[in-house]
DNA sequence: GTATATGCAAACAATTTGCACGCCT
DNA sequence: AGGCGTGCAAATTGTTTGCATATAC
């Protein structure tokens, strides 16, 4: 993978933000240094960053989101407006710990885990 | 919410498959016992059964995936097909556990805790 | 009878892709 | 020079919606 200036402004913008933006939000921040800069070309830059392992892509509602923060870390998600907070978490009091420490109250604890099925061990 | 022959297919085929289908597969699936039922249908449906509590829908990948067991329940994502498994996880021994159990080799847990945020509550 | 649900098709939103050209290395 | 990366626009995919008709209650 070569330098290009592209790219290097999309990683830019996605490690300077701690929200968790869509393509589109990435497009029209990035259209500030690069004006002539295209849709198309985020596109394909977040999907090799992502591969590449640089930024991670979250689905969730219509648009994935992008989060430029690989450290291993989970998210609280508002079932209203989908909004994504960044938050490392301590096995125990869950419900409490999160509520006095970021004023959200948890309604559900959902677990992926991801791995390789029996087919693609 | 009256009844309807389209959405009592839906949610039958909903809660007779263990896998997790797309709106269009359960489109599909649901044109053999109504075969001029239409894709907009199925998706106002889909929506109607999520809203009431009924299915469950899973944002992972392009396609929305839907779960018609709406008991509390985690799942197994394969990274190379998307495919999910249903598992009840018992905290401990995460990883061996789930090779033994379901042969699945883990490689990630995520955690993604749903409620409200400060805006919302 | 009236309101909700439907089929159909068009609209929409998010994302991908083909192509000719440009810029790293 | 050669090939990866780009801009642009058209194509695709997944989903939603307006409208006239059909059906539940």
């Amino acid at each position: 993978m070569r330098y290009s200036k592209q790219r290097e402004t999309i990683r830019y913008i996605l490690t300077n933000t701690k929200s968790h933006p869509t393509a589109d939000w990435i497009y029209k921040e990035s259209k500030k240094k690069i004006p002539n800069i295209s849709l198309g070309t985020v596109y394909r830059n977040l999907k090799s960053l992502e591969k590449s392992g640089q930024i991670i892509a979250i689905h969730t509602g219509s648009a994935v989101r992008y989060d430029g923060n690989i450290e291993k870390h989970n998210h609280l998600k508002c079932t209203d407006c989908n909004e994504l907070v960044d938050v490392i978490i301590t096995q125990k009091d869950i419900s409490k710990s999160m509520f006095k420490k970021y004023n959200f109250k948890v309604e559900e604890i959902d677990l992926t885990i991801l791995g390789k099925c029996e087919k693609h061990i």
